[in-house]
DNA sequence: CATTCATATCGACCGTTGTCGATGTATCGA
DNA sequence: TCGATACATCGACAACGGTCGATATGAATG
């Protein structure tokens, strides 16, 4: 999923001249994405492992039951910050790079477009 | 309030070894003070103005009633965003551009601590 | 001191969201 | 084909959060 239905396709930086109802509710979807313990762990995960991770390889470091861990998983690749490829039994995500450089770019109020 | 009661007081790159549950939850609480549109146009509106902004001048821009704009200020405060200053009747607030470094420095996965 | 104004807090309402058990779907192996 | 595995979806429940009107607090003003 990289498409516009993502959060980060329609996000704007914090520092854009007046941002929209419409880019400001993508941003808030984005950042709200993150907003959640057990997500900022996924991604924590994912930044430091590397390599894909499926549902199962989370359950037990996060602590919550498996529909749980979709529930999170499902949040943030329609976020846009992490992408899905099915392996046969297994899903694999990994983090979507280019999406979390746009997240960085969205804060950076000095180098940005002020 | 800049103090260690503030979210991002107690955060950690997302690209730091292993986040502890209370890192976890004060980035959460970070991302989430982002979360909501109102609170991404309030951040919007004082980093493109630079001047400080009171409640006042916000209800009409953001369309909110005064309790709710009121709602949204003390979050991004307790969130570290935002500082408060009290002048006679006006409560003036101004972005927190260390905690905004900040984060944009969490979300930073190739300068950071990886 | 009374009034006015700006803001915070309270209480209530209600939609959203995190959580899990149960179930459905699809794939792989025996 | 059958059973096991991995994952998504569904339904339900509880907790959280955004919103507003009413009210309280506190400061300037006359």
């Amino acid at each position: 999923m990289n498409d516009a239905t993502t959060a980060v396709a329609g996000c704007v930086s914090l520092a854009a001249p007046a941002l929209s109802n419409e880019e400001a509710e993508a941003t808030a979807r984005l950042f709200a994405a993150l907003g959640d313990p057990a997500r900022v762990k996924i991604v924590n995960l994912l930044a430091t492992n590397r390599e894909p991770v499926c549902v199962c390889n989370l359950t037990r470091p996060l602590g919550l039951a498996q529909p749980t861990v979709s529930h999170h998983m499902k949040k943030l690749v329609e976020a846009g910050l992490l992408d899905r490829e099915q392996r046969g039994k297994w899903a694999f995500f990994s983090l979507n790079h280019e999406a979390v450089s746009k997240l960085a770019g969205l804060i950076d109020l000095e180098g940005g477009s002020q």
